[in-house]
RNA sequence: GCGCCCGUAGCUCAACUGGAUAGAGCAUCAGACUACGAAUCUGGCGGUUAGGAGUUCGAAUCUCUUCGGGCGCGCCA
């Protein structure tokens, strides 16, 4: 059990002793209440707001019921001292053992140090990416492929039962004009002259392998055959090659999945007909005229009755149209087919990973979620700002096999997929973030993931000094585990285990809010913490890890960088990233 | 016009979801290497959290409103 958990029990079971004594009474149930650090390490090793959230239940001022719950807690066994402060905050003081037996349940719990059990086991869904089969992965793919990623890491890590998931959109018009696009690079690869690719088809060249392959294989049998005979089977050759180019694309940036799911499978199969049957069933469907848009009018625009669903009963602005004029299912249709298959396959909380240019979309399918699952389903969806490319302060082009954009490639081969995960994640997603390629690759104090990395490292540079003087059985981590930790007695250094110990409180507020970008903060902060404590033996020798006069306290000491590397390769392990063991210029991954 | 996101130090961003004196980096100023990597660290300067009103023990955070920026607004996905 955590510090801060077993603390809150102990607060938890003062307030019960007070209400037993009849010390306090309450209105309500127990409000929630925090156990945290306090802003300013003065206050103390941990502070709670217990006494504020009681003040209305119990009808007491904040201080009145800290002064009832003082005593109480001042008889625990790990607690030294008890303030009260400010508006009625408790601070509390522990033996600094606690913090030691903390940094050992690092060493020993190694890279799983931070695992949580708040999820519960709860089954969560969250899919990312999701781009559609037409091309390779493109640069405005990349935040939303790491943030999705890392999320479900995260969930993991806390205690969810992650399922992550990549949705096909096989079946909508544009794998049409890929099939298309694909039949004209099919007769160039017959030896016809082509000229430029027409508006409105795929230009990238990309595509001539598969017309290549295609004209291999089943030579020139579809060269004067209508449309309607050879699109089936281009569409279906276009889409697993173009599949493919995604799967590539998401290995090189160290994005996995668990499922892919075909939207095309989804209709195929009735799903679709069956799940709007069953909106149809709750009277939620009818024919019905929408009112224009406001605003700028679409100049097409004319009323006409359409099929629609009855988004407005379930917090939405409008109802939705569910059929295109020529009687197919719309993209939101599949959707809510889509998200009611995950439903049902199991997952009570769906996460879906979204460009910020959708979040248009985000009421509409919520309330279909909402009625599909009799609401017993409920959808979050994470909306990613935009990407702004940047090398040198100029945007970023390059371009070189997609036509018009930059792929994702281009950016992995640029800077490496460590660099653009970790960069991704320096910003909330909801806000828009400035990617520097240049900068991204700085060895500087304002690279975030050199200055992570560069603690990792030197905790592993110390390790390695430190086999002149120690066997590898006592460097092991079960040596280290053994150390006499009571050599540590500065509060420079208690205060990095105290930092340390934060680690599974980030992995469950993270989760919690569901902003992967948490960790990456948690990371600096950690780096920072470790990289203060080194330069202060530049200020006092006494302070240097390795003191060769004193093997106990060095070893004490080797098992603290042992502790933090520990941290710091559980977080970069959340991130996908690797963990780096020197950062010269034949610098290495960990094993 | 409507909806969603956003507005915090000169710049780029945090703030553990309502907690204490709003914190970091960059920039700027002043300092620290006979070392385990100074690719680092220590300190100073810098704020009416866009403006206004409200909710309560307590607001950057919640509500309303004004201003400013981004995205979206039938039969694209």
């Amino acid at each position: 059990m955590t510090i801060y958990r077993k603390i809150h029990q102990a607060v938890g079971a003062a307030v019960d002793e007070a209400i037993t004594s009849g010390a306090l009474t309450l209105s309500t149930d127990m409000p929630v209440f925090v156990v945290e650090p306090p802003r300013e390490a003065a206050h103390g090793d941990l502070a709670t707001n217990v006494a504020m959230v009681l003040a209305k239940p119990a009808g007491k001022p904040p201080r009145a019921i800290a002064d009832i719950l003082k005593p109480l807690l001042a008889a625990h066994a790990d607690v030294t001292g008890v303030e009260i402060a400010g508006p009625g905050f408790i601070n509390l003081r522990l033996r600094p053992e606690i913090w030691l037996d903390e940094a050992r349940e690092i060493i020993r719990a190694g890279t799983h140090y931070g695992d949580s059990d708040a999820g519960r086991g709860v089954r969560v869904n969250v899919e990312y990416v999701s781009a559609n089969p037409t091309g390779p992965m493109h640069v405005g793919h990349c935040r939303g492929a790491v943030v999705g990623d890392v999320l479900a890491s995260l969930l993991k890590k806390a205690g969810y039962d992650v399922c992550r998931e990549y949705y096909i959109n096989d079946a909508g018009a544009q794998v049409d004009v890929l099939a298309r696009s694909v039949f004209l690079r099919y007769r160039e690869a017959l030896g016809e002259n082509i000229g430029e690719i027409p508006q409105g088809l795929y230009p990238g060249d990309y595509l001539v392998p598969v017309g290549k392959m295609i004209a291999g294989q089943d030579g020139a049998k579809w060269s004067a055959a209508a449309e309607a005979e050879w699109l089936p089977r281009f569409r279906a050759i276009a889409v697993d090659a173009m599949m493919a180019l995604i799967r590539a694309d998401l290995v090189a940036l160290n994005v996995h999945h668990d499922v892919f799911m075909s939207e095309k499978s989804l209709v195929d199969s009735g799903k679709v007909d069956a799940a709007l049957a069953l909106l149809q069933g709750k009277g939620l469907i009818y024919e019905g005229v929408l009112e224009p848009p406001k605003g700028k009018l679409p100049d097409d625009w004319e009323a006409r009755p359409q099929t629609l669903f009855r988004a407005t009963e379930f917090g939405d602005d409008t109802d939705r149209p569910l059929k295109k004029s020529d009687g197919s299912w719309t993209y939101f249709a599949s959707d809510i087919a889509y998200h009611f298959d995950k439903f049902t396959r199991g997952f009570p909380l769906m996460v879906d990973i979204w460009g910020a240019d959708h979040g248009g979309y985000v009421k509409r399918l919520q309330a279909a979620v909402a009625a599909v699952t009799g609401g017993q389903g409920r959808l979050e969806v994470r909306l990613c700002q935009m990407v702004n490319l940047l090398k040198d302060g100029q945007p970023f082009k390059m371009s070189k096999r997609a036509g018009t954009f930059v792929t994702l490639r281009d950016v992995v081969d640029e800077v490496g997929a460590d660099v653009v995960r970790f960069i991704m994640l320096t910003r909330k997603s909801d806000a828009q973030l400035d990617f520097d390629l240049a900068k991204a690759l700085e060895q500087t104090r304002d690279n975030p993931v050199f200055y992570v990395q560069y603690a990792h490292a030197r905790c592993c540079s110390i390790l390695r000094h430190a086999a002149e003087l120690f066997t590898p059985d006592e460097l092991s981590e079960a040596g280290l585990a053994k150390a006499d930790l009571s050599k540590i007695a500065s509060e420079d250094e208690l205060l990095v285990i105290k930092n340390l110990a934060n680690w599974s409180r980030i992995v469950e507020s993270a989760a919690a809010a569901q902003e992967p970008h948490r960790v990456a903060f948690y990371l600096m902060e950690t780096a920072a913490s470790f990289h203060g404590l080194w330069n202060k033996g530049n200020d006092n020798a006494a302070l240097r890890f390795i003191i060769p006069a004193d093997k106990p306290l060095t070893h004490a000491r080797l098992a603290l960088i042992a502790a933090v590397r520990t941290v710091l390769r559980s977080g970069l392990g959340v991130l996908g990233c690797q963990p780096m063991e020197e950062l010269r210029s034949d610098a290495t991954a960990a094993a």
